[in-house]
Formats: structure tokens, sequence, C-alpha cells
RNA sequence: GGCGCGAUAGCAAAGCGGUUAUGCACCGGAUUGCAAAUCCGUUCAGCCCGGUUCGACUCCGGGUCGCGCCUCCA
């Protein structure tokens, strides 16, 4: 039975589909002005591997992750980089799919984008002022009322009273209440702008997800993930939106990952210590990424460095070295199989996959110990699961992220061949001496009965 | 100020009221021309103070420290 961390109950919870053998899940995902970071693919790997095992578990899953294409700071990079925001956020949609296809992302079953939905958003914001939630303030901003909609705060944990005793931001004085938010913000000058009941304008921030999933999804669905950022005030105000317009539970399971952290501080755009996915891609392999974000639990900070990539790295390679020297047959995963019941039962423990890994390892010592074929083949396709060891080994163990060329690899093969011909001739001094110029160059050369192999270190 | 999360060995990171987590690093042995890889073995834990218990890293209470949200942020 999967369990899943409900931050709407703050406990771990049976995970109970609303229509049997069906999970119907929404993520957040990019507002897409800039380069996607470390940050980003955590909530990619992290809702990917949620999305996986809700398959392999055998249910029908329908998974939207949204791009929000219309927003302040894609307004405001826009017309700092003097392009369009179409051409913009295009751009950058470009280069996340790049990224995520790197990270072995399966790709979602719809990607909505904001501007497509602006009529669902007029007629979710249509609904609500019916409702008597949302209200034209003097400005010509539509804004909700948050003292009209008694669970709010329900996800968050905060009252408005505490909110309003802490409240930090510039009071705007044409809201009804300081802590109401937009819906539909009046149209300003040098910006793009729909024709609306309300006048010309543009969707407030959160509409556009309470619009979306409701169209793909249904009024009630079973999973909302996004990172824990986003929990207050985004997701309070999607449930605010959607509950107030349709009457009716919004979301079933909240799920929020935890942050990427810097020195121990939260990574982010406004610190300035955040980390792009390409930049690490450079230095690091997309699989020991993925395989650095799983190795810690999905609610957990996760710390970055260079050191714990490599770490990783070396973890990585145990797991690639194992299926190296074995056959594995190409089999789907046993599910019978002592491994496979840990594996499943770490994962049903609401996504548990650092255990999940260490079943990995232990499978992988018994490959080592047997050399089984068929546990190879259960160690390769366990880990597929999570989408690990998909490769070659060998390719992976060679694989270098910068650009090696072709003909360094060339001269790899060529100095082992001169070593071969030094190692039969008994002249140890010069295989040694080669086998250290490949060293000082990263190549680590493993000797065994059927000849000499070689893998980056 | 309000709300929430966390503190595990040299580093990273899980489960668990009593029995080896796991990975990296380290040490000893096997193996090897020597290595590497692999195998076998050893060493190294649970912030502090109380409480519950036959027994607590694990449960409860109180500290201390760290982090996050309350403002755009994954």
């Amino acid at each position: 039975m999967l369990k899943i961390y409900n931050s709407l109950a703050r406990e771990k919870q049976d995970f109970v589909p609303i229509n049997p053998g069906e999970a119907r899940m929404y993520v957040c995902g990019m507002t897409v002005y800039d380069y996607c970071h470390l940050g980003h693919a955590r909530v990619l790997v992290v809702f990917d591997i949620v999305q996986r095992w809700l398959r392999a578990s055998g249910l029908r899953v329908t998974y939207v992750r949204n791009i929000t294409d219309i927003d302040d700071k894609i307004i405001k990079r826009a017309l700092e980089n003097k392009q369009s925001i179409a051409e913009l956020s295009e751009h950058f949609i470009t280069f996340m799919n790049e990224d995520a296809a790197a990270l072995g992302i399966e790709p979602p079953d719809h990607e909505p984008r904001a501007t497509a939905y602006v009529p669902q958003m007029l007629d979710l914001i249509g609904q609500l002022e019916k409702n008597g939630l949302a209200y034209q303030a003097k400005d010509g901003d539509v804004n909700f009322a948050v003292r009209k909609f008694a669970g709010y705060g329900k996800l968050s944990g905060k009252s408005l009273d505490d909110l309003r005793a802490g409240e930090r931001v510039e009071v705007d004085s044409a809201k009804g209440d300081p802590l109401d938010f937009v819906l539909w913000k009046h149209a300003r000058e040098n910006e793009p702008f729909w024709p609306s009941p309300w006048g010309n304008g543009r969707p407030g921030w959160h509409i556009e997800c309470s619009a979306m999933s409701s169209d793909l999804l249904g009024k009630h669905f079973d999973i909302h993930g996004g990172g824990q950022d986003l929990q207050f005030p985004h997701h309070e105000n999607e449930i605010a939106q959607s509950e107030g317009a349709h009457g009716c539970q919004f979301v079933n399971y909240w799920m929020h990952n935890g942050f990427v952290r810097v020195a121990e501080e939260k990574m982010s755009k406004s610190l300035g210590n955040f980390f792009t996915i390409r930049e690490i891609l450079k230095k690091y392999d997309a699989e020991v990424v993925r395989f650095f974000i799983l190795r810690a639990h999905y609610r957990s900070p996760l710390n970055y460095s260079d050191s714990h990539l490599d770490d990783a790295r070396q973890a990585l390679s145990r797991l690639y070295t194992a299926l190296k020297s074995v056959d594995a047959e190409a089999s789907p995963v046993d599910w019978e199989e002592p491994h496979a019941l840990r594996f499943t039962q770490a994962m049903n423990d609401d996504f548990n996959t650092p255990e999940a890994c260490a079943v990995l390892f232990d499978l992988a010592a018994e490959v080592n110990r047997s050399r089984s074929p068929a546990l190879a083949g259960q160690l390769r396709a366990l880990a597929g699961l999570l989408g690990l060891l998909t490769r070659d080994p060998q390719v992976f163990l060679q694989a270098t992220p910068s650009s090696e060329t072709e003909a360094s690899i060339a001269h790899v093969e060529a100095r082992i061949a001169e070593r071969v011909a030094a190692k039969k001739n008994k002249d140890y001094a010069a295989a040694d001496r080669i086998r250290g110029e490949l060293l000082a160059a990263g190549i680590v050369l493993e000797d065994s009965a059927a000849g000499t192999t070689w893998r980056r270190q």
C-alpha cells in the first residue's frame, strides 16, 4: 500500500485514488524567463519518480506539468532583452526541455501553457465573482477576498490574523484586505493584455493553475505537487480559487519537495547562489545529477557541492561496475524476488528513494558475488524504475561530461595496446609508466583475465 | 513576532523501541607482476538535559543550534 506524506494533513496517509486504478496529478512547473537551476531539476526528478512509481504500481496516470509563460518577470525580462514575450518563453522552453531530457525526465501527459488558458481563467474568475469571493477594486484589478473563503490557510497552517500581524508587504490600498490576492491585473503600458468583462488585463499568478488543472484533470483530483516554497501563498491561493469556484474539494494529496541548498542556504534566484542545470552538466554526467537527487529523500534539504556530486559519481560507478562484467538479462522486474520486495516497500513508504538506492547497492554486491545474469537483469530493471542504469556500463564508465574528442579515446586505446605489448615482454616498468600517464589524465586501467579495460576516474 | 522542519559515524544519507542500513573515504586480508575492480573482515554514530520502558538513536517533555515560510521563488 502506497503511503504519501500529505502536506494538507501533515502526515503520511494511504494513497486511495478518487477513481480506482487511476491517478491524476498536477505539478507546478517552470516560469520560463531564465535557465533552469538545480532546484528546478529537483522538482522535475522528484515528480518524475512519483509519476513512474504510480505507473509501476499499475495505476493509469495523467500527469500535468504546467508552463507559466506570462508573468511580471517574463514581461520585465523580455523588455530588457528587447524581444517579444513569445520569443523569450519559446527560447527557455526549448532549454528546459533539453535539460529535462538530459536528466531522464519522462514528458508529462500534458504541458499546458498559461497563455493558452485565458478563457478558462476568465470563466473561473466570473464564477468566483458570482460566488461573492471576487471583487473589482478601484484600480481595475480583480481580487480574491480571502476573508470570504472559510478554509483559507488550511494548507500552510497559517491563520489570517497571524499573517496580518506579520505583514511586511506594503499595503495596496485598493485591496479590501491586504492579504487579498489578484486574479486579474488591469492592463498597464508596455504590457500584453487580453480583453475581459473587467476590462483589458492579464491574469494573476495563481489563477492559471486552478484553470488548467480543472480543465485537464477535473475539479477534484488526486495529487498536486511543487516545491516547498509554493505551499504559501501559491498553493493556498489555488485552493481558495478552485474550491471557492467549484464548491468541492480540490486536491486530496499535496506533495512538496525540499529545497536544494548551497552552503546551508536555500538555492534561489534572489540570493544569486544558484547553479543552472546546464552549467552542472558540463562537469557531471546527467545521470549522476539524477542519482544525487534521488539519494536524498524528496522532502529533505539537499546540499549542493562539487564534492557531493563527486561522491555520487563514485557511488553510481559502483552500480555500473557490477553490470560491466555480467551479461545482464534484459528482463522485466521480478516482483517476487527479495530485493524487489524491499524496493517496493521503500518506494511505497512515501517514495523513499534513498532506501531504494540502498537496495540497489545490496543487489549489486550480490551480482558481484554470484555473477548471475538474472540478478544483474533484476538490478537493471529495478534501477530502471528510478531512471537509473539505463545505459551501457562501458559507455557510462568511459563517458566524460566535457567535450572530449574521439581522438583522445583513440589515444587511450593506442596506449593500452602499447602497454599490453610491454606486459607481454615482462617490461613492467614501461607498463606501469603508461598506466601512470593515463591515470594522470584521469583514465584508470583495469587488467583482468579477459584483457585490459579502462574507465574515467 | 506567527507557523513549520531538522539535528545520525570523517563526509553524505535511511530505516528501526532490543538484532549489519547503504554509498564515499579509511584500515586489515584475499586476489593481482604491481595496481584497479571485486570479495571477506574491522574500525567509526545518533546535539544537550530530563522522563517513559526490562531496554531509546528510535516514544514524550524541556533546552540549544541550524534551516524554511509569512514577499517573487521549485
